[in-house]
DNA sequence: TACAGAATCTAGCAACGCTATATATGACGA
DNA sequence: TCGTCATATATAGCGTTGCTAGATTCTGTA
């Protein structure tokens, strides 16, 4: 227990440096995206930022694509978390108008952070055993949305998710016209709800 | 009127040329993208195969860009095609199952060129009056099928795309299991086959 | 055949991701 | 307290990218 005291001080001063120096260039990552893009967010502008050289960058991500696989994770905690909380927080009203507002909330006051988990073609494991458990837990969030009300809830989720994404994506690339937003949620949410009662009738 | 018809002669064989090598550099993007994929289509590799010199390239597409632009407009008119010919060919049953599996099935079989069109950031104006027209044409297919339907056509449109370019792509990019893709595709077609009563009973 | 303009190529720039190698830093035993 | 040695960090450079200025070669015309 009290072995080594004094060299684990400083082992956990070196991780928790460590720990700041990563977060730091994460953190300098997406703001550049969500000011500039992605293209702007360079090896070498990185370093700049975070005042070390290049090769610090690697030691901690190995890649480019390193940083902006673990800021798309990072969205997809807190996409997750941000579901959790509209599902927690519905008092009268659907939980999945709550849902749907505040996925595309999220993906509208952050369309950098967006990109990187969806459009930036990241080797993110999906549906195998080395998913990481962030993924998991945001689709979650939409599965027990529909959990115990069809037979078959994983088609239901997936369908409301891919609507979902959709919207957010030609909404965030310019193809969608931010006017009538409102009406197309209103008109998403009265589609799954209608469904919602079909299946359990059935 | 025949003042000059032997220059005319060799102009016309000079813009067939060129329009021939422009077409044979789509041709070869367009495939080293779906075998390669579209980080090998670069200026020089395009140049080798259609054995010129890379400011030739310039001359015809002004940047890489211009390229990939040019091609996902020839995606846009493609799917647009295709669409009116699901459009066309339904016998029984609904057009909106023709649309989605005519949708779906041009999205999975040139995934590249899909990626083109949705995903790769090109600066292609939507919904301006600089919109191409191929663009127009592919989204009133889509439009054509709630026209008269409900009081907010596009509204439902807009919804019936932005669910099957989720599907599309939440496919393409791997989160979606193929398994369950007949089972999506048969509850999306439910969902916007009731609401389409469900607007005309209003 | 000689010229003029168009078409095409050569060669090179700046910036990119990445890494082999050299240097500096700092914790430990003597 | 002072070397020692591993760890941490920096320098410098490689190969590739998109793109372009300037030289060169073709080609139609007089």
């Amino acid at each position: 227990m009290a072995t080594t005291p004094v060299p684990s001080r400083i082992a956990e001063r070196k991780l928790r440096d460590k720990e700041a120096r990563r977060a730091n260039i994460i953190s300098a990552a997406r703001r550049i995206a969500e000011l500039e893009g992605w293209p702007s967010v360079t090896v070498r502008r990185l370093s700049d930022e975070i005042s070390y050289s290049q090769p610090v960058l690697y030691a901690h991500f190995g890649s480019r694509e390193g940083v902006l696989a673990a800021i798309a994770i990072e969205g997809f905690r807190e996409l997750g978390l941000a579901m959790e909380q509209a599902r927690k927080q519905v008092e009268r009203g659907s939980a999945v108008k709550s849902i749907a507002d505040a996925y595309l909330k999220f993906a509208a006051s952050s369309p950098a952070l967006y990109e990187a988990m969806f459009s930036l073609s990241l080797s993110i494991p999906f549906g195998q055993p080395a998913t990481p458990p962030e993924l998991r837990f945001a689709f979650s969030q939409i599965l027990e949305l529909f959990e115990g009300q069809s037979s078959r809830p994983e088609v239901l989720s997936e369908l409301f998710w891919a609507a979902l994404h959709g919207i957010a994506e030609l909404t965030r690339t310019k193809r969608f016209p931010p006017s009538r937003q409102k009406e197309r949620v209103r008109t998403l949410v009265d589609l799954f709800s209608v469904s919602k009662e079909e299946q359990t009738k059935a």
